[in-house]
This record gives C-alpha cells, structure tokens and sequence, in this order.
DNA sequence: CTTGCCCCTGACGCAAGCGGCAGGGGTTAC
DNA sequence: GTAACCCCTGCCGCTTGCGTCAGGGGCAAG
C-alpha cells in the first residue's frame, strides 16, 4: 500500500505520515523500486496508535522519546501502569503530561479569576509578578 | 526621556514599546530632531496599563481593537461595566476572553480527564471526534 | 576626536503539527 | 501514447509577543 491509501486507512494524510516518520514515530518504510513508501497494516495500525495518543494530549516529542515502545500499545493490553512493569513504558510521559495539563489549567484558571475581578473591582489591583 | 528610560519606567524593553506602536497600541510619539522617540510620563502610564491588561490574559489584539480607550484606563475608574455607558468600553472583549478561557479550560479539563482514564482503562477506548 | 552606550529600521526566530505549493517523476487505464 | 492521479523532496505559512541580531547613525564624556 502507498501513502495515500495508508494515511486514509488511518485517518489522516500523507503529509502527517511524513511528518512522523521525520520526527521518528514511524520507521522509515520500505521503499518500492522508485522511491515510493510502501505501507503494510502494522505501520496503519501503528500510526491510529500514533493519533490516539496524540488526541490524548500527549506531544510528538512525547511519543518520540518513546517510541520504541509504541509497537507494544497494537498488541498487548497497553500502558498498564499498574505493577510498573520496568522503566520503559509509556507511564512517565503520561505523568508528566497530566503534570503539564494541571499546571496549564491551574494557570489560566488564575488568570480567569484574575480578569473576573478585575473587571468586578474596576482594575485597580496589580497581578502578582510572574 | 527616550525609549530606553520609558521602557525601564514601564518594567518592559524598547523592543516591546516599538511592538506595542507597531500594533497601534500605542501612538506614535514625537520624535527629537534626530528621529529618536520621545516619550513622557502619560505614554509611560499608557504602557503600564497595556502590560496589566496583557498580564491579565488579553491580547494585543483586543487591546487594538479598543486602543482609543486606553487612555480612559490611566485616569478614571476603569473598565466600569456597570451601567453600560455605551459601546465603547472594553466589557465586550474582557467577556470575549472569559468565554474564551473558559472554553480553553473545558478543553484541557476534558482531555485531561480522557489521557487519565485512558491510563486507568489502558487505553481501549477511542476519543470522540471533534 | 574617539570611545562607548544608546537609538533607528528591517527581518528572522521561536513552539506545534501539520497544510499547501513548487518542480519533477512514477503508475495505471484507456 | 497520453491523460489523470499519485508520489517524491524541500520549503514557506500559520499563531503570540516579543527576543535577537545586523547594519548604520546619534549623543554626551574625556
């Protein structure tokens, strides 16, 4: 299969394809005789992974500095936290994003009071530095 | 006192103050023979208050679209929505950016939610379009 | 007069995840 | 053989609020 059927079959286009195997999510494909990719259902099943996790929340570079393991997530029960099954599987990166998203909305939600108020007491207040 | 001084006075650089002229939020100001800016108290005031607004989670943009009311800000009770005195205070944009913090909360809250119950359930499920 | 700091304009860089275009070649069907 | 797609690489664009050169001139002190 070429990139385009690939890239429908999962969703997407052939433009993200490329850009995942750049930023290393996919492993470079095999290349038919004139230079063209050549997908097999592994790498379309690979790159719905791809998605999910990123509709997630999650980063490219999270997956990249994972992405060994991302084959894991087609076939066993995936992620599994639970019994921290050694250091390699996608638990820390989940952690630090859920960190990273707590930290985003506590900040805006400051900022949401800060501006209610600010509104309500007519501005004289001045936002605590930082 | 030239920009320099005013950008120290304002707590920001002259690189944000040709930014904020270039915008139209500030006017431009007179310049010395030598075509170097000339600014005084009241522009440094008008700075001040942009780097609260912005502070407070506006953008450059609603700041523009309203920057014949900054001065407004520097002097009289501010902001006042009580009362609707006419169209031309900056309630629309501030309730403008409320909404949109909001939905920007909703947002992460939500797919903060999803990435935590997809490493509760592992991961089976598939987030809803959109 | 020269040193040294400040100012000017104009333009690129950054972060994220691709979209879209340009210029050139492959592939399949009629 | 040729029309109609598809693919390739490489590069700019988008968004926010400036930071950071680059290249050239000003201004006060010694």
């Amino acid at each position: 299969m070429r990139i385009g059927d690939a890239a429908a079959a999962a969703g997407t286009t052939p433009r993200a394809l490329r850009f995942y195997e750049e930023r290393g999510l996919l492993h470079p494909p095999a290349r038919s005789a004139s230079g063209q990719r050549e997908y097999g259902p592994a790498e379309v099943a690979r790159v719905r992974v791809i998605r999910r996790l990123l509709a997630l929340g999650l980063t490219v570079d999270d997956l990249a500095s994972r992405a060994h393991r991302l084959d894991l997530l087609q076939q066993d029960p995936p992620v599994r936290c639970s019994g921290s099954p050694g250091p390699d599987t996608y638990a820390p990166v989940v952690h630090a994003r859920l960190a990273a998203l707590d930290a985003e909305i506590a900040r805006l939600t400051e900022l949401r009071a800060r501006l209610a108020r600010h509104m309500a007491t007519g501005g004289a207040d001045v936002p605590a530095g930082s």
